[in-house]
RNA sequence: GCCGACGUAGCUCAGAGGUAGAGCAGGUCACUUGUAAUGACCAGGUCGUCCGUUCGAAUCGGACCGUCGGCUCCA
């Protein structure tokens, strides 16, 4: 019989028996390749490593090392959990269980929610399965089959009948041992493949994510090759809850919510409001390089503006308050105001763009359970602008705003982001027409600045479409930046307007974007971006000095006040400590530099340097410290 | 909002149906110190709030407030 030839990854051939398994290749290119062997990729499609190979294909050895590997290793516990599950807890229905970014889920109907204590039982219970090295098979049968299979289980009934819709002709099954679970697949070879896991943590969670829906159990969980790796994983997310922005608020002093002031409420000590306000006048100042104008709004509009915009008949989750008889709102959003500004007077084409800025504090009723530290909350305050601008001008305008974004996120040592385009979703107001001229701007702005993104199609809001972009911190987490966001809608409904070179009024393009969106959640990112160790230009504190002995004293106010003369933020340890406990303070509050005066110092007129990165630095005449400390003072890639 | 857990001194935490404990932080005093914690003493809590059960509640029950983990990741 003919041979059938596979090309492998590196473009080299192989020729096999037809009817060869995935796994039996595995170990013809090599045993270690065979043992660490999760899943095979088939011309493109990953597959399970005992299905036979057929005819000429493309081939790959899918390990842990690639994530379609990881995805097979761990839906695979994920199915021996839920087989865990059913054996301590018969009654629980299993619904579905991914695998996810760093790890596993399942989700369950239970009459009563796991306990932790039932995590340690599942596990235990989990490695008998895996012990008993049960092979998975996969099988096929018809929709109807399969909703015999599960008939008592309506999760699974509903997912049958919507692959039936979706015109599937065969269910695929898989079992291992006596548990059969509806799968599309592919797993490991067997249970005995499976190493190092750990289940983490319960959670309620709706069925399919939607809140009309029952609510179902989680079990989070996660897994690795080895423990080693497993072990890897959990230091990792130690050492991730050590830079945890709510744990370095309080450790540095920068900011702290009152239960009894008010959840979602931030409250900035002067460490926390010093940040802020860094952060917030190197924002105003880049916009001011950049065109825009500088507004202000107030925080309480008449209701009636917010009948107009619409936020009152949606149920916007405002703020209101009643006084003398008058309804107002406070603002959730500062685009009404800027349009106030906007409609002020009659507007000519020779005026635009006009970009409208305001640092604008807004206020949103957000769900009690979502708030989290700085990253959600129910005050906060926005870099937000308005651009009003002629349809020709919208993607010069969206070029402009993305090469401003990619400059903030440099100065604040962000090197790594996602963009996304999310265009018209099906219910949609404004003609086909004006979606497609506006999605263009938005692509060839993106194009003009040679950035990659991701098309989210239908993602778009009802009133436009937008560009958002994610940033990536130090640990590799994502978080919301920048947003891009057309708007058909506001102008429509407060009509925007301006008079064109015809003479006649035209509807204007309005643009809301901010690029660091709330200042609140930047703050918490930054924090934990940099895990407290702010660069120079960002400290609050950016030195201290540290006398030895109460002779050194006034000499050590000396050194405060000529720094602070040349507009550094300095203090002093007028502590009577030892020099260690001063250091040691200093460092535990990050702080960039440590001056140390003592006896020595005074009689030179030197200070002693001690720097937060490399320790002692040596002595050296006040000014070369100086200059030293300018030269960090800006932030990276913007001019200050 | 929903599911679960939690709430004891400024912080981190121990304790527990019979009237609250440690370390750090804070204060006082002594020490005047050379690159990550000097020592001694002192003070500090209506055990989140309210209502109930009980002879007695910080401990048990309920409600509320707040915090934490979740609520897109398709079989």
């Amino acid at each position: 019989m003919a041979q059938i030839t596979l090309t492998l990854p590196d473009k080299s051939l192989l020729e096999v028996e037809p009817g060869s398994t995935a796994q039996q290749v595995a170990e013809m290119i090599g045993p270690r390749l065979a043992e660490d062997a999760m899943a095979a990729e088939v011309n493109g499609e990953v597959v399970d490593l005992t299905i036979p190979l057929e005819q000429d294909a493309t081939f790959a050895v899918l390990t842990f090392d690639d994530p379609g590997g990881q995805r097979v290793y761990r839906h695979s516990i994920a199915h021996v959990m839920a087989d865990a599950v059913l054996r301590l807890f018969p009654q629980a229905k299993p619904t579905i269980g991914p695998a996810i970014e760093d790890g596993f889920y399942y989700d369950f109907d239970v009459p009563e929610p796991f306990t932790e204590e039932d995590l340690s039982r599942i596990e235990a219970q989990m490695h008998h399965i895996i012990d008993a090295d049960a092979p998975f098979i996969r099988r096929e049968v018809s929709a109807q089959q399969a909703r015999d299979l599960f008939a008592d289980n309506p999760y699974k009934i509903e997912m049958i009948n919507d692959l039936e819709e979706e015109g599937e002709q065969q269910i695929s099954l898989y079992q291992h041992g006596e548990f059969v679970d509806l799968c599309r697949g592919p797993h490991l070879p067997s249970t005995g493949k499976m190493g190092a896991f750990k289940l983490l943590s319960v959670a309620g969670a709706y069925w399919r994510g939607d809140e009309a829906n029952p609510m179902l159990q989680r079990i989070y969980g996660t897994a690795y090759p080895n423990a080693q790796m497993l072990e890897e994983h959990l230091k990792q997310v130690q050492q991730a809850l050590q830079r945890d922005h709510r744990k370095l608020g309080r450790e540095l002093g920068l900011f702290t919510f009152f239960e009894e002031a008010g959840a979602g409420l931030v409250y900035y000590h002067p460490y926390g409001a010093m940040l802020r306000q860094i952060v917030c006048d190197f924002t105003v100042q880049q916009h001011l390089k950049r065109g825009y104008q500088l507004v202000r709004t107030p925080h309480l509009i008449k209701s009636d503006i917010w009948e107009t915009s619409g936020h009152a008949q949606q149920g916007y989750p405002m703020y209101y308050t009643d006084v003398g008889g008058q309804s107002y709102g406070i603002k959730p959003m500062n685009c009404p105001g800027h349009i106030l500004i906007y409609n002020s007077k009659t507007r000519s084409y020779r005026d635009l763009p006009i970009r409208y800025f305001e640092l604008g504090t807004v206020y949103r009723h957000e769900r009690g359970g979502v708030l989290h530290g700085l990253m959600r909350v129910r005050g906060f305050t926005q870099d937000d602008a308005h651009i009003f601008c002629t349809p020709d001008q919208l993607a010069g305008e969206i070029t402009g705003v993305i090469r401003f974004a990619q400059d903030m996120l440099k100065a604040f040592g962000f090197e790594e982001y996602s963009v996304y385009l999310s265009t018209r979703p099906p219910k949609a107001m404004g003609s086909g027409e004006v979606w497609e001229r506006a999605t263009e701007a938005l692509t060839d702005a993106l194009d003009m600045t040679g950035m990659e993104y991701e098309l989210k199609p239908g993602e778009g809001a009802f009133y436009g479409p937008k560009i958002d972009i994610s940033i990536k911190d130090a640990l590799g987490r994502l978080w919301q930046g920048p947003t891009i966001q057309c708007d058909f809608n506001m102008p429509e409904r407060f009509d925007v307007t301006y008079i064109g070179e015809d003479g006649q009024p035209h509807r204007a393009v309005m643009v809301h974007r901010v690029v660091l969106a709330g200042i609140e959640r930047f703050l918490g990112v930054l924090i934990e971006h940099y895990g407290g160790n702010f660069p120079v230009w960002l400290a609050p504190v950016q030195v201290k000095v540290l006398p030895i002995t109460d002779r050194n004293l006034e000499y050590a106010h000396q050194i405060v006040s000529q720094l602070r003369e040349a507009d550094f933020r300095v203090e002093i340890d007028e502590a009577p400590a030892t020099l260690q406990a001063k250091i040691r303070d200093a460092e535990l509050m990050k702080i960039p530099y440590m001056l140390v005066v003592g006896d020595r110092e005074q009689e030179s007129g030197q200070v002693a340097v001690r720097s937060r990165e490399a320790g002692d630095l040596g002595p050296r005449p006040l000014p070369d410290f100086a200059d030293l400390l300018k030269k960090e003072t800006g932030p990276k890639g913007a001019n200050r």
